[in-house]
DNA sequence: TTCGTATTGAAACTGATTTTCAATATCATT
DNA sequence: AATGATATTGAAAATCAGTTTCAATACGAA
C-alpha cells in the first residue's frame, strides 16, 4: 500500500542528467555538481544555499552557473519555486501528478502530500464569486517529527 | 444572507487613517495618498506600481515612503503580501478572519472567500507524515466574471 | 503661533540576479 | 583517439529592487 505522502528526492538523479541531455544541454561538471546538491536535498534551497553547498564538492562552481543552471531545470519542471514566508527563492526537486506541499517551519525540511479533495469548494466559490476557477495553491507549514522530538 | 466571498477594498479607508494616527504615526499627504490607492484597488499592487498610480495625484511623492508605508501598514494588519507565480512583492488590503484570496489570471483582480474546511485533510497528513500541521496557504486563480466575458 | 521631532525625497548604498565576454570543455564527427 | 564547431564556463561589469543616510520640511501638541 502506497503512502499518500512523499519526500521530494527523485528516486535517480541520473534521470535530471538524462532529461537534459535528451533536451540538448550538454553534461558538465557545473551542472553535475547542482543536480547531485538539489537532487539529494530533503529540503528547499537558494541559489546561495546550492552554490556553497556544491562547492564543497566542486570547489571551482560559479554562482552564476548555479542560477543558469536552476533556470533549466525549472524549464525542464525537474525542480519548483517553492514560495515561503520568509523567501520565494528557493527550489525544490519536483513531483508529476497532483501534489502539495508540506514544510517544518523549524528545519525547512519538505514533503509532498496528496489526495486534496477541493471540487466542492472550488464550485461554491466559483458560482459565490462568479470566478471560473483554474488553478490553486494549497501549502502546509508545521514540524516534522524530528524537530518535534528536538523540542522536548 | 452575507455572501462568503468578499472585496478586498475597506469600507472605508478612514480607518486605516485612524489606525496609523492610533498607532502614533503623523498623517501626511505621502501616507494618504499610498492608502488613498491600494485601499482603493480592487486588485494587489506592487511598490512601483503604487508609486505610479498614486504620483497622478500627488507627483511629488518619492518611491522611498511607498516602501515606508508599506511596512507600517504590513505591520498594522491592514495591509498583506499577495504570493503570485508572477511576483511575490505585491500588497492588497487585509482581511479579519479566516480567509483566502482568489486572484484573476488576466486582470488580477482578487476577491477573498472563507469556509474552507480542511481539517480531515490535516487529519490524514498529520498521520501520514508525521508531521504536526501549523499553518497553511491557499489560494485560487482563476479568470473573473468580467474577463470571461471580455474573452468572447 | 511656536517648536520639537517625525517624516520627507534625493542620493548613495546594498545584495541579489543578469549580462557580457574571452577562455574552456563537451561531444558529434571523423 | 583526434578534430573542430560551438555550448558552456567563471570573472567582472551591469542592472535592479529595496534600504540607508541625511539635510530640509511638515506635522501637530502645547
Ligand atoms: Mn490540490
Ligand atoms: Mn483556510
Ligand atoms: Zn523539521
Ligand atoms: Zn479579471
Amino acid at each position: 500500500m502506497a503512502t499518500k505522502t512523499s519526500s521530494p528526492c527523485p528516486e535517480n538523479k541520473q534521470d535530471w542528467l538524462d532529461c537534459l541531455k535528451a533536451s540538448g544541454y550538454r553534461l558538465t561538471s557545473p551542472r553535475r555538481a547542482v543536480v547531485e546538491t538539489l537532487a539529494n536535498s530533503q529540503r528547499a534551497l537558494n541559489a546561495t544555499e546550492i552554490y556553497d553547498l556544491a562547492r564543497e564538492q566542486y570547489p571551482s562552481l560559479g554562482l552564476v552557473s548555479v542560477y543558469r543552471t536552476l533556470e533549466k531545470l525549472e524549464q525542464l519542471e525537474l525542480i519548483q519555486r517553492v514560495h515561503h514566508p520568509d523567501g520565494c527563492q528557493a527550489f525544490i526537486a519536483g513531483f508529476t501528478g497532483h501534489q502539495h506541499l508540506l514544510i517544518c517551519q523549524s528545519c525547512g525540511k519538505a514533503e509532498f502530500f496528496e489526495g486534496d479533495n477541493l471540487e466542492m469548494l472550488f464550485e461554491r466559490v466559483a458560482q459565490e464569486s462568479g470566478y471560473q476557477i483554474q488553478e490553486h495553491w494549497l501549502q502546509f507549514f508545521g514540524f516534522c517529527s524530528k524537530c518535534r522530538t528536538d523540542k522536548d
